[in-house]
DNA sequence: CGTGCGATGTATCGGTCCGATACATCGCGG
DNA sequence: CCGCGATGTATCGGACCGATACATCGCACG
């Protein structure tokens, strides 16, 4: 999951593993706290052994004038290579089971602007049939054993069950949306933001990442 | 974490690793997939070497008559310890800031039968004010961060908040009813406090599963 | 009548990720 | 001038998962 996401940032700028660590806490802080250095720096290097990113030099342009003062010591920065994103297009599309669970599904979500609609739409029904299916398994304990649990056992499992539903409309609403070719949900009408240098999705939903 | 829970499920009735996962798996159902054996049976081991729970006998009473023909071999069943109940207590006592994650939370909140009321207010609160400050962080980026995200990720954050915001109110009606005095949300009456050492549940909420 | 399959049951291994910890630099306010 | 919070890199032990292996039991279906 964090190689996933790790790849997916990545191919928006470089980025030192401190910055990516704020960038991943941001992008993902709907379904993860933040995650740990202790699982970053390892998987960086991993990433790197497998030769998806690279050490970039730091300090690229006009770097002469100030050289050794304030050195800039440590500051690694990364960079995605091509095998890199091969491996990420790739990662993409396998969307094996573990892809619809919590945090697998979150992490996949967050990077839908570089997903195609087609899987897209795979992975949202995907995700759906496992949040029935988990829907089915709480419905049948409160119904079948309600007696067998106590009080709070049964409310902890009442609360599930609502975040459940509650996910499967959700879900039906974007998988609705995709069907007819838009955005997800809000009108967001214009993106004519200030949508600088590397990322510009076209209109409707669709990403198109480009591919050497 | 699944210590506690082992703890908890052992002080209902003795059980072996199989069906111990059937009813970690019915009672958290809400908040975990399923407990992996994995991490069950060393777990079960740890807990065994820590002199917390301990192998027991299978086939108590009338044992006799078929002794070997269809063996049971395999089954080992556990039990708790006066250890470990005291290290359950202790679990308790000692809310920690792992307490208030989801899957802590979870658990924890799993077992508020045995927890007493002063402490589940506290957790309760705890956990209120942690998922206040995932809403926090969810406002800002979809405040002052947004144009810097795609479409899908602020669709991700919404959904993350609205959840956040449901869950803020969902806890501070437990902790209203905590105060008050009653058992969570549905009428339920009782809660005539038969708090017995092992388990001799008054008519309402509590457990009482029987063994063949 | 057998045979194969799904449930029951115990167990290990490799790998991912977390939490605590350590350490070093920088800028700013008291 | 000194401390303190942000920035920044890094490791270690431990918790937990997913895949896998293996053995038994009952029963449904041919």
């Amino acid at each position: 999951m964090l190689e996933f996401a790790i790849l997916g940032l990545l191919q928006e700028s470089p980025m030192h593993g401190y910055e990516l660590r704020k960038e991943l806490t941001a992008k993902l802080g709907a379904i993860r706290a933040a995650i740990s250095y202790g699982s970053l720096y390892p998987t960086l290097r991993r990433l790197q052994a497998a030769g998806w990113i690279t050490e970039a030099a730091e300090t690229p342009a006009t770097a002469e004038e100030v050289p050794a003062l304030t050195s800039r010591r440590g500051r690694v920065v990364y960079k995605i290579t091509a095998e890199g994103k091969e491996r990420f297009a790739q990662l993409i599309a396998q969307a094996g089971p573990e892809t619809y669970d919590d945090t697998g599904f979150g992490v996949h979500f967050a990077f839908f602007a570089r997903t195609d609609q087609a899987t897209r739409l795979r992975i949202l029904e995907g995700r759906r049939r496992k949040i029935e299916e988990r829907r089915e398994g709480l419905r049948d304990v409160l119904g079948r054993a309600a007696e067998r649990l106590d009080a709070y056992t049964l409310e902890l499992q009442r609360h599930g069950l609502d975040a459940c539903e509650r996910e499967v409309r959700w879900l039906e609403e974007l998988i609705a949306n995709e069907r007819s070719g838009r955005a997800p949900t809000v009108p967001h009408t214009g993106t004519a933001g200030g949508r600088r240098e590397d990322n510009s999705p076209p209109p409707p939903g669709e990403t198109r990442n480009e591919r050497p």
